[in-house]
DNA sequence: AACGCGATTGTGAACGCTAACAAGAGGTAT
DNA sequence: ATACCTCTTGTTAGCGTTCACAATCGCGTT
């Protein structure tokens, strides 16, 4: 009944405010305000009151005319790219459960293309929500130069990244995924280990192209054979059609699941058996790889677990205002059926 | 320099607000909000000096300070479950596209289990942004009930709905997409064709199943061969191995093509030759489906598309308070090679 | 000449909240 | 008793915008 009242005031009226709790629980708005802050000099039996009152009413408190007065919003804005990829979908999706396990709002803004320009207007987007902060879900290059370019004055997360001097960064350690791949391969007893790299303007593509190459070298073999694609299981296909012909290598290196998938079917309608002909690695470990035809070996990474790590180091940057760091998950080699020892 | 002397004048470095504008254009706070919120009545002239004192200020509007009297906040809250996946995340990002363009913020609130009470959560946490309508991308069959019990006063859209007296809906026409998909069976020459379904506590899972059991009958077939899966590759897998020593069907329609993957997996293991020995279909083509082994035949989906969708209806809904309605996307069948006539 | 009317511009008051300061109550030390 | 704390509560003044209304201007009509 205490509710039925509630509705109907709530349809005919405006919602409740700071001063209608207050009138009802007997005190000034000001100690109402004090109550829903949590601060500390509230006599007990004062906040008891006002919480009836509150309860009572149905009070929420107006977002906006808080943020008015203390220049922020309580909203966290995430900025990505290929946020429907499984990646950077994931880790939204930390970063939302994390965001609002702390009170905070989630407000996104996708890239329509990646360039300077369209990550400046997206930055002023948020700035026009006065957002308490940005993460940055974009694995491109240039992500980091873009974003130095603009003092926000707001803490700053780009996932993927090491940071720099005004960004943080949060990123999973692909030196460390890449060295597990090859690793494994060479453990396997292969000598020549292929790679089909990431495009060279993303963050990881580089990355990985990199770890492979030194992990070669470091255990004492060529790395010579590197083809570019572009993440797709398209490109991954049309690589495999090629390399099927012109097999120099017996172990590959792929840079992520989904050209892996391409390659193995480019390998199955060439008569390329997977493992016993090629060993084939991935990258990224994504719910459908264990299913693939055969199932593959791969490196995962937690990217849920990234984006709640992204809101650690957001909520203690604006907590104590401290400046960018670097924060690295690790990643975990998931054997699977795509490798075995050459033939 | 005159923005150095204008900085020097409120001794903080604060953002230049309405009246700033107005000082510096030599007109009232009131005129320089008529020029930036479009009204008619405002001459030329004035204009352009508006427009010029904005330029060179390089004014914003406060978002906060106009919530909080229009009561509205130019955000679009997006309450979705398993966002991660293809399809929502590619809803997702047709929303924030098209709610972008019309001048919209985009908030997001992800549910970690589906329920009730979980739906009223993140709706409340929406009001408390007041946010200006709700996009809910919760595939689940409890979804519009628990809508219906708040009555928001904002307009919500449900994704895969047929919306309800309260609730607009916007979905594919997943009758339709099961025709599709059957009938290209039947064409094919199989009369025993089995379906392998969503959970059935999913709107889609439902209707599959209808649609399959409906398509067959029509064309005079048995429809007595379903088993339910949970939508994953895993949950395909399974019934793959079940499957695959006890073949009843000669063809299966299968509820999405992340099951079909686990079943295709399966009967490979079990040296059932797809499509030779049994014909497969998924639904929903996943840009990965085109290489499977084999390449999946199955139903597209247009998820950006929707989500588009979605934001017309919303943004009429707003404009015009315009109450619920249906609209509806059409699938479209892909062929690949996992169908065939039966032996 | 007086009037009226639309178009343009200005004036004050909200919107609901928090920050800063003021004031009162009650206790302790001088 | 006086002064002086600390703890709690109240008062006032914005935050930057829009809304409702008032005022002014230009111009055609009676």
């Amino acid at each position: 009944m205490t509710q039925n009242s509630h509705m109907t005031q709530r349809n005919e009226r405006r919602l409740p405010r700071l001063e209608d709790v207050a009138d009802r629980a007997g005190v000034s708005h000001q100690t109402v305000s004090r109550v829903v802050n949590n601060h500390p000099n509230v006599s007990a039996s004062t906040r008891g009151k006002v919480e009836a009152a509150i309860a009572e009413l149905g009070y929420r408190r107006n977002t906006a005319a808080r943020s008015l007065v203390t220049r922020r919003s309580q909203t966290i804005g995430v900025l990505g790219s290929e946020m429907s990829q499984y990646g950077p979908a994931n880790t939204l999706l930390g970063v939302e459960q994390a965001a609002r396990d702390a009170g905070y709002f989630v407000s996104i803004a996708a890239l329509r293309e990646v360039s300077r320009e369209a990550i400046l207007d997206a930055t002023m987007h948020f700035l026009d929500q006065s957002v308490d902060g940005i993460v940055v879900i974009v694995p491109h290059s240039e992500t980091l130069a873009a974003l130095a370019e603009v003092a926000l004055g707001i803490p700053v997360v780009a996932v993927g990244t090491q940071g720099n001097d005004a960004v943080s960064g949060v990123m999973v350690d692909q030196f460390r995924g890449t060295e597990l791949a090859v690793q494994h391969l060479i453990d396997k007893g292969h000598r020549r280990i292929g790679h089909i790299a990431g495009p060279q303007d993303w963050i990881d593509g580089v990355a990985r192209a990199k770890g492979w190459r030194s992990a070669l070298q470091s255990a004492g073999l060529d790395a010579d054979l590197l083809v570019e694609g572009d993440w797709s299981a398209d490109s991954g296909y049309q690589i495999g059609r090629k390399l099927a012909e012109d097999r120099t290598a017996t172990a590959l290196f792929v840079g992520n699941d989904q050209m892996a998938l391409g390659l193995l079917r480019a390998f199955n309608e060439a008569g390329v058996r997977v493992p016993e002909d090629v060993s084939v690695v991935g990258f990224d470990d994504q719910p459908e790889s264990g299913y693939f035809t055969p199932p593959l070996t791969t490196v995962r990474q937690d990217f849920k677990e990234l984006g709640r790590r992204c809101m650690d180091v957001m909520l203690t940057a604006i907590k104590e205002g401290k400046g960018p760091g670097s924060t690295v998950v690790e990643p975990e080699l998931v054997v699977r059926k795509s490798t075995s020892a050459p033939a």
